[in-house]
DNA sequence: GCTAATCCCTCTAGCCACTATAGGTTCAAG
DNA sequence: CTTGAACCTATAGTGGCTAGAGGGATTAGC
């Protein structure tokens, strides 16, 4: 039996989160103990931890719980979580390639402000005037 | 003189939003007409062209407020706002680098996976065994 | 001058995944 | 048995908007 400290020390998920993540059904409601306190298993420690796992490939509260509802059913075919992950690294790669559209920008506008007063500042100049911009944007 | 949806219609911002950038003190509170509508004129209109710019560029609203505070003080040496885009690109390639080491494990997991039961797809198994990862995260 | 359509006003609530705070209760160690 | 840490619930806040309700203003055409 875990308390939801031992639980938040063991997964690395704050103690804030593992209620939240009960509040929004990705964990079901635990255990209580006499005092109305939270009280986990071995089952929830896993569960926990396959949460963290998701978020941290940035899996969003949605995507995650028909990830758990999948694996609950070990016979099904695996096209259902295949196409999660596929559509959340086309995801990614979208927001990388918008990211790089702004770096390249920047980059621009950074080298070339020559250093002097703001009159004459690239930076405050390429934001006034949308004309010394190279992409659309 | 334009109203708000002239105003909108010709930076591209929304309407809503207009009004939001005038309430986090973005643009300061228009000349309104008899009965109480924004009525707006030339440099309102350069200055909403700036902040769109900006945001397009990814600046968030306290940056924005510096740049325009900046702007407004011709010669005032331009580092402030160097510094400002600077670390602004700064942030942008962090989050490049994140968004890039969840590609590839994203990739990595999609790409094991055989296609067969939930049971030993690999998409499932990797979100319950940590050690199937290849880097910390 | 009237009417209808379109625009505009304020205020409030919702989005996402948390995080923070307040005010109170329970637990575990000494 | 006391103390202090950990726990509880409930509510509000984060950013940058967006959506909706319930009204008033403006304007084009007749």
């Amino acid at each position: 039996m875990y308390s939801i400290g031992d639980l938040s020390r063991l997964t690395g998920v704050k103690v804030p989160t593992i209620r939240y993540y009960e509040q929004v059904g990705l964990i079901s409601a635990a255990q209580r103990s006499e005092g109305n306190q939270r009280r986990y298993e071995k089952n929830d420690l896993e569960r926990l931890a396959f949460i963290r796992h998701a978020r941290d490939l940035g899996f969003d509260v949605p995507a995650i719980r028909d990830l758990i509802a999948l694996s609950h059913h070990p016979d099904a075919p695996c096209a259902g979580a295949d196409r999660i992950a596929e559509d959340h690294l086309a995801a990614v790669r979208e927001k990388i390639a918008k990211l790089r559209k702004l770096e390249r920008e920047l980059e621009r506008i950074v080298s070339h402000c020559s250093g002097h007063s703001v009159e004459d500042c690239y930076v405050i100049r390429a934001l006034s005037e949308h004309g010394l911009c190279e992409a659309e944007h």
